[in-house]
DNA sequence: TTTAAACTCTACTAATTATATAGAATTAAT
DNA sequence: ATTAATTCTATATAATTAGTAGAGTTTAAA
């Protein structure tokens, strides 16, 4: 599941690719108008903004805007970068890789291969849909 | 990702789908060879029963047993039973629905669709994993 | 009928993570 | 100078997860 912190991000990004070119658009407004908390939504955009998929001006008159463009967003970035692995277990993730401190060969650990396959159809998946994507529905 | 509870589970399916038919595996036995937490194995054996997965048989010389077909349980089963819904966000779930909280109109929400769209294909995924499939690994 | 060895059940605890909130500092336009 | 915005760090609270404890119940066998 996403954790709110990513569906806040992702409605944000949406709100940003609905926006006229040039626009730079108030964390405020972007808060009320997708009901996410003003303070919350802060550190969001900060973090999008450090991974530069949105750029920010400082000052009166200032806020955010899209620097990426909406077809080049998927949602496996989003979620990769606020709720991490794609894959089930850290074991079967290609950016996440950690070996369980459980598993006694992964060789031969059959759920291994499992969820690997699951990953790989998830991931497909979720590359396959962009901020742009949302934006036409 | 998966909580070390469905891991577990997973992986006590899986030892109980290697044994010979007929074979009762006490819960230390489990434990030891899967390296899971006996007392934390007590209680994911206790809902694999309930949830009809598994038999048990008390008293000395007791333990655990599949009762269902190890090519009719599949990843998706295990995942609902343990973690709940497979959908990204509730508001995408066939088995978990709930409306979001701070949804305007479900019915206009570019992000629920795109998230149906990656639960129609990760389910499909995960039904095609079964404990058999993981077994012949 | 007693004992041993197992499952069953409920409650509790500790650690971690998620979800915010607060407030001061900085920046830029007027 | 003032106003309105982002930026940054710290803190607080709640929920969830992971694991532990211990008493109770059941069954086989001596």
């Amino acid at each position: 599941m996403l954790s709110h912190k990513t569906k806040y991000a992702l409605k944000a990004l949406l709100f940003l690719a609905q926006q006229e070119p040039g626009y730079i658009a108030r964390t405020i407004e972007i808060a009320d108008t997708a009901s996410i908390p003003k303070k919350f939504l802060e550190q969001i955009l900060l973090d999008l903004k450090r991974a530069h998929l949105v750029g920010s001006k400082q000052g009166k008159f200032g806020g955010y805007y899209l620097i990426k463009s909406s077809n080049e967003i998927t949602m496996a970035d989003i979620h990769r970068l606020f709720d991490g692995a794609i894959a089930l277990l850290p074991c079967a993730s290609l950016n996440f890789y950690e070996p369980c401190s459980d598993c006694k060969s992964e060789s031969e650990c059959g759920l291994r291969h499992g969820l690997i396959a699951i990953r790989e159809e998830t991931l497909k998946a979720m590359q396959g849909i962009t901020i742009a994507s949302l934006v036409k529905k």
